[in-house]
RNA sequence: GCCCCGAUAGCCCAAUGGCAGAGGCAGACGACUUAAAAUCGUCACAGUGUGGGUUCGAGUCCCACUCGGGGCACCA
């Protein structure tokens, strides 16, 4: 009897047996299949899950399943990201225990993950809230303390006012908070930092290992961030006191040019020579920066912003021609940035040339690049060109007087060859309650003392009592039973430190935790590593482009430097999948077009909203969710299930004596979806299980007929392809088929190439590249022949009259170009 | 301002330099039906954003531009 395709009964028959039978459980010991890591980004466990969960797991999945139904043991585990603040204002507005709302909500997402069929691993989690998981953070921490990685210093830190505390530069765009989107401003504070500094070059030059495996923006975006210049650090001392001034170049050829000098307003050397200068100078010098520290980043950033600054009073002398040149305050030279003071080249530098317009100062050019000279046209020239003006490096090019003025300032001991990074050391000390707590004691005594290894966890106290309302300070702070402890050097009263870390040092490392998911012993085995990491595939949204991508690498390092893993780079591969949309906008419930998860797989059915997912369009590409159609998906589904349904052969694993057009069909499709796959092209892979469910069902309906063992082996292939997309669906098919569960488990077979070998093909003709005719030839045929054959053609011959034949192309045995004159 | 990515049918998207169409949506028609839905089938629709170039041959490679998206940006 023919049953109707019934979404939510295949649902609940199968989740139970699958829970039943683990097909994704990747600890087996007698296990010896080869193994693959792939990774899904953890969720922030903010509420349920969201259609941007939807797409990416659809998407993890797709790559997980299609491994393992490739032979391979794939561990593909899941966790949460559950530090953070979210968590602590769903506390502070609606008084609720952060504890308990993160936990809640992981509970609600692994339900949903579970309805929604991810070939997760279930008995590899972690969420990173708990103590066996953060102890390892504090171990982490100080490992790298004890190398010198981790340090505490006071600087000037980006500070939300709204969030009260300090961000990361990572977590500053455009001058705005990250998470709140309001304004940063500077603080003065003494905070944690990890040296990530140290490892600038590494994590810049690594970045070419992964060309090709991961996308070519996110490398370029980190490329962007690590900022590395090449130059010159460069000595000027200063007229009538024992002090100089320290400037980084990338253009050390023009130093002949530079006709002043420009300190940051904020640096500490600026404060210095005001000092020293001359009352007025003085005051003028502090009225400028009262008003430089009132401006924020995002007006100080403006473009258009007129150049402002102060003259010190002082000169400095040009150490290559001891030319005295003034020397200057202004904002637009960062206290952060090299040395925090520059060599001004108005005549080369847009930036310089509008500073010494507005003050007037003289421009003096020493590359002529053939354009107007800047100090008659007022606009800087930056291009390649040659030197002029400039002793010994008159004649070079820019290139080789770079070189030649670097050797100069070395042989006089006043410079010397210099890169410079635009990356910062990770700052990682947060004013917050919900994270992992900092493992240091400050003792009056003793100073900073790590917390004894056999003393972690530091567990956090229980938010009870505690304000966790940002007041700049971190709440920890008034949990006095937890803050005062004994020093554990000298006994002595001292105090924890009361901060807690970025949640970003949590996942920098988490994809390693889940070797060793449970360890009490070590965050993660060696030998697990050695066999599992780095991952394989890692999938996620781009927004990680940067931070958690950026500091997952620098711990990878660190990691190797230590010895605990032999690799240096944690994601052999990664693919980014894009966000789905909802009429163009993301979705959000202010702008009125949030499509709710639930909703949508309680309308079309899990297997339908995964498969939409897959088949929308790459991979990389954002899915405009009023563009597709999860019905269409949903109708593509019963027509596959029927297919297995009408299925009347008895299972069998010979397929030779089967229709040669459908086996044909059924091969075509399995090396043309293994090659979608691979280069995930889901989108691609999808569309060729529709193609082969159409020619299996013109088999049926109109040709060998549902008992052709052909049929059975198409419908075979078709349901495991589909267990990628619709394993539900899938894993029905399977059963009518005649095959016990699971599905996930079932290989691919093999193409038969000798299926795929045409006998005939079609030949085209071409003349100057535009189609005159085809017919059907033996593929075997001869370029002599297939040339008889073209020009032969009554269509051809007619194409050519009057036409002289220049040459003839063959590409046999499919076409033929004649080209005329 | 600099860098990167994209533009193919009404829509979403395919196409190792070789017949512009794999697949889907929406559409038209037909079969089944008393009728409709569902199902099954058939069909139509663009010469690939614009202008040049390379090539026997360009959606595909190169150059310039337009539009859209993204990244970086007073980084010396």
């Amino acid at each position: 009897m023919q049953e109707d395709y019934n979404v939510t009964a295949i649902q609940d028959k199968w989740l139970p047996v699958w829970d039943d039978l683990k097909p994704f459980d990747s600890s087996r010991k007698d296990d010896t299949r080869p193994t693959k890591y792939v990774l899904d980004m953890f969720p922030y466990p903010s509420g349920d899950l969201h259609m941007g969960h939807a797409e990416a797991y659809a998407l993890g999945d797709v790559i997980a399943r299609y491994w393992g139904q490739k032979g391979y043991n794939v561990m593909h585990p899941i966790g949460w990201d559950a530090f953070g603040l979210p968590a602590e204002n769903a506390a502070i507005k609606r008084g609720l225990d952060p504890r308990a709302w993160t936990y809640e909500n992981i509970a609600q997402q692994k339900a949903s993950m579970r309805r929604y069929a991810c070939s997760f691993d279930w008995d590899r989690v972690l969420q990173t809230c708990d103590p066996s998981y953060y102890q390892w953070n504090q171990w982490l921490f100080l490992e790298l303390y004890s190398r010198g990685l981790a340090y505490r210093k006071n600087s000037n830190v980006n500070w939300c006012p709204s969030c009260q505390t300090v961000l990361a530069n990572e977590q500053v765009v455009q001058g705005l908070c990250e998470r709140c989107d309001s304004v940063v401003t500077k603080k003065s504070l003494t905070q944690w930092y990890f040296k990530v500094t140290d490892y600038a070059d590494r994590l810049l030059d690594d970045l070419s290992q992964l060309e090709g495996k991961w996308p070519s923006k996110v490398l370029s975006m980190q490329r962007n961030w690590i900022g590395r210049s090449q130059g010159a650090n460069i000595d000027f001392a200063i007229e009538g006191m024992n002090q100089k001034i320290s400037v980084f170049t990338t253009r050390p050829d023009t130093l002949y040019g530079a006709t002043f000098m420009v300190l940051a307003a904020d640096s500490e050397l600026a404060q210095e020579l005001a000092s020293a200068a001359a009352p007025e100078i003085r005051e003028q010098f502090n009225n400028y920066l009262e008003e430089v520290k009132k401006a924020n980043d995002i007006e100080r950033l403006a473009t258009d912003r007129k150049k402002t600054g102060v003259f010190l009073g002082h000169y400095a002398l040009n150490p290559i021609n001891d030319e005295r040149i003034p020397v200057w305050v202004s904002d637009y030279v960062l206290a952060d940035y090299g040395t925090g003071a520059i060599m001004a080249v108005p005549a080369h530098d847009d930036r310089d040339i509008e500073f010494a317009k507005t003050f007037d100062l003289p421009v003096f050019m020493v590359v002529d690049t053939g354009e107007e000279d800047p100090a008659v046209s007022g606009i800087a020239t930056s291009g390649d060109g040659v030197i002029v003006n400039s002793g010994e490096l008159n004649g070079l090019s820019k290139s080789d007087a770079i070189s030649k003025a670097i050797e100069l300032v070395e042989v006089k001991g006043t410079g010397k060859g210099a890169k410079n990074f635009r990356l910062r050391d990770w700052l990682i000390s947060r004013q917050r309650y919900w994270g992992t707590p900092i493992p240091i004691i400050h003792c009056d005594k003793c100073g900073e003392v790590p917390v004894p290894a056999e003393q972690l966890p530091v567990e956090l106290p229980a938010s009870e009592g505690l304000d966790l309302s940002p007041k700049g300070t971190s709440p920890l702070g008034a949990a006095s039973d937890w803050l005062n402890v004994n020093c554990p050097k000298c006994g002595g009263k001292a105090k924890r430190d009361s901060d807690t870390m970025d949640t970003f040092v949590d996942s920098s490392w988490y994809f390693l935790r889940f070797l060793n998911p449970n360890s009490d012993e070590v965050p993660f085995e060696k030998a697990q590593a050695e066999k599992w990491a780095p991952v394989d595939q890692y999938v996620g949204g781009v927004t990680h482009a940067i931070l958690h991508l950026l500091y997952a690498r620098f711990f990878t390092k660190v990691l190797h430097d230590i010895g605990m893993v032999d690799f240096e780079e944690p994601f052999t591969r990664l693919l980014n999948q894009g966000m789905v949309l909802m009429n163009g906008s993301a979705m959000s419930k202010s702008r009125g077009n949030l499509v709710r998860l639930s909703e949508q797989l309680d309308i079309h059915g899990v297997d339908a909203i995964r498969l939409t997912m897959a088949f929308a369009g790459p991979p990389e590409d954002d899915i405009d969710w009023s563009d597709v159609s999860p019905a269409a998906s949903a109708k593509f589904l019963a027509r596959a299930w029927r297919i297995a349904q009408d299925v009347s052969s008895k299972p069998e694993s010979n397929f030779a004596s089967g229709d040669k057009g459908v086996r044909k069909a059924t091969h075509q499709f399995l090396a043309g979806f293994k090659e979608a796959i691979e280069s995930h092209k889901f989108n691609v892979g999808v569309a060729k299980a529709m193609e082969l469910t159409n020619h299996l069902r013109k088999a049926i309906d109109q040709g060998v007929g549902p008992a052709d063992i052909a049929v059975r082996e198409g419908a075979e292939e078709l349901a495991k392809a589909l267990s990628l997309f619709a394993p539900y669906t899938a894993e029905d098919m399977w059963q009518l088929l005649g095959h016990e569960p699971t599905v996930a488990l079932a290989q691919f077979a093999e193409v038969e190439n000798d299926l795929l070998v045409e006998q005939k093909g079609t030949a085209i003709v071409q003349i100057d590249g535009k189609l005159r005719d085809k017919f059907e030839v033996d593929v075997s045929i001869s370029e002599d022949e297939l040339r008889e054959l073209a020009l032969s053609s009554e269509l051809v011959k007619k194409a050519l009259q009057g036409k002289e034949t220049l040459n003839i192309i063959i590409r046999a045995p499919k076409l033929v170009n004649i080209a005329t004159k």
